[in-house]
RNA sequence: GGCGUGUUCGUCUAACGGUUAGGACGGAGCCCUCUCAAGGCUUAAAUACGGGUUCGAUUCCCGUACGCGCUACCA
């Protein structure tokens, strides 16, 4: 069997949109599985829409996810260059080829002809294709006008009768009449091709196998089929990915939600996450397994799982699987994620081991690394202020003498672990006879101003017999 | 308008003709507990509609409805 080449073709217009990140995913844990290539093309045929600095940002966003490509631009393989704009004389040669065979044509109509050519057939409700104006001028004269220098594009002359059926990996079959099928242009008239005469050219030079992208390109999967018999090439095999919805059922926009990678990044979501959620999107491994890693997804995806109708991003999906993932990944990794964000918050004396603890104590209790720097801020500051609720709840009027004993005992404390504070405390409760709880609350909120957090008596022992017999004495001084 | 394509809990989905239609997120409740989480358990919630085919349809066929995509010298 031959072996696997897919590619992911973006055009340079900005970000990586999720959807992208989806058919980039598929195509690449394809290739993976298959131990075939994976290959990045840039898809820069529309000189209007090109934005600066979008490969590179494209690229990036693609190393962030961890799919990596085999060939594309910067790795050559040998069948570049991967970026369109480098490939013009080649769908020149081509095209020439097929206006020189009759399957293509010039064709001088100007934008406006065209434009009352659609108006007229929508008007008479009919569909609105090219009406094959300039199909039938003598290649002679068609070529005299061309070296006359008179503005063209070059059309293909799709038969106007038969159909073409194709099976879909993903739709089984699917057929369209050619009689429906418009004269599609392929070379516009600034030379440059369009996307279905640049597929085509490239998806063949480049031995692609297996062209998956976005359901979008299912109605024009059969003029390029046309193409590839034109030709005389091989066609590949073709999976078109259902769509990914906005939360309303449309195709996902930027109107309702984050729509680019580096949105998600920027937000403290891990890649494994994004990958994971975005992978099952479409797909399942047929079990009730949800947590994948990417080996995992590349170990068990196949197409034929794959799903036919469009999904809504569900972001509170993305979310536990984040706090997931999170829960698993190692402390020290999760450090560095976390500390551009503690430097910006002036928290750089805290030594690593410390940090390190406190990410044990956070991790299986929050959804996005940024909640690191807001959850329990306890463990990076001495509190300033008492939380109003925990005052009115757990702070009565015996309260200071509790603490006070406490604090006494604190500092004679033999050693500063948990096991010691909570023996120490349990045994002032007694002493006082009360329950255990009226001093666990205030003691709490005395030491991290707030009534939530890990297992208090291991955040004491974490903080240190100093800073916490520290804060007792400001909260008894402020809470008088 | 034309063409294509899709339709199982609110959401992501499983069930390749026979299931009490399963799981997950989110919701509700309970348990655990020093709080908040996490975790465990329980629970509500779906086969768009109408015809066929069949002993039997979520599943196969046809139609309807609705959604979505395409209909550019954009991809």
């Amino acid at each position: 069997m031959e072996p696997v080449r897919v590619r992911f073709a973006p055009s340079p217009t900005g970000y990586l949109h999720v959807g992208g990140l989806r058919t980039a995913l598929y195509n690449y844990l394809l290739a993976k599985r298959h131990h075939g290539s994976f290959i990045l093309r840039i898809e820069d045929t529309d000189q209007t829409r090109k934005v600066e600095g979008a490969v590179e940002n494209l690229i990036s966003s693609l190393e962030w996810a961890g799919i990596e490509f085999d060939e594309g631009p910067g790795r050559d393989g040998a069948v570049g260059p991967y970026v369109q704009s480098q490939r013009l004389s080649m769908y020149k040669k081509f095209a020439r080829e097929l206006v020189d065979a009759g399957k293509a044509y010039y064709c001088f109509c100007t934008p406006e002809r065209l434009e009352q050519v659609r108006e007229k057939a929508a008007a008479e409700k009919r569909a609105l294709v090219y009406d094959r104006h300039c199909r039938e001028i003598p290649a002679a004269e068609a070529q005299a006008r061309v070296d006359a220098g008179e503005p063209h594009v070059v059309r293909m002359k799709v038969p106007l009768e038969g159909e073409v059926t194709f099976e879909d990996q993903i739709r089984s079959k699917v057929t369209i009449a050619n009689a429906i099928l418009d004269d599609q242009v392929l070379v516009k008239s600034d030379g440059f091709p369009t996307y279905h005469m640049a597929v085509v050219v490239d998806d063949h030079a480049m031995g692609i196998t297996h062209v998956i992208r976005g359901e979008e390109w299912l109605p024009s999967t059969p003029k390029h089929i046309l193409l590839y018999q034109f030709f005389g090439w091989n066609v590949p095999k073709f999976a078109h990915l259902p769509l990914l919805l906005n939360p309303d059922g449309s195709k996902l926009s930027k109107r309702q939600g984050d729509v680019a990678v580096e949105d998600y990044r920027a937000k403290g979501y891990l890649k494994e996450a994004l990958v994971n959620f975005i992978a099952f999107l479409g797909w399942n491994p047929g079990d009730t397994r949800e947590i994948f890693s990417m080996q995992e997804l590349i170990d068990e995806f196949s197409i034929d799982r794959v799903g036919k109708s469009g999904a809504i991003f569900n972001l509170e999906k993305l979310q536990w699987l984040n706090q997931q993932h999170i829960r698993v990944k190692p402390e020290g990794e999760l450090l560095e994620l976390v500390r551009p964000m503690f430097a910006e918050k002036g928290w750089t004396r805290l030594p690593d081991e410390y940090l390190k603890r406190v990410i044990g104590f956070l991790k299986d209790r929050i959804t996005v690394i940024p909640d690191f720097g807001t959850e329990c801020i306890f463990f990076y500051e001495d509190p300033v202020v008492f939380e109003e609720k925990g005052r009115t709840k757990n702070w009565g009027p015996d309260t200071p003498k509790h603490m006070a004993l406490l604090l006494e005992k604190y500092e004679a404390a033999a050693e500063f672990t948990a096991a010691e504070t909570e023996r120490l405390l349990r045994q002032t409760a007694e002493e006082l006879g009360i329950g255990a709880g009226k001093l666990i609350h205030p003691l709490r909120l005395a030491s991290t101003g707030v009534s939530l957090g890990p297992s208090l008596f291991h955040v004491l022992e974490l903080l240190g017999r100093e800073t916490t017999l520290r804060r007792l004495r400001y909260a008894l001084e402020t809470m008088k």
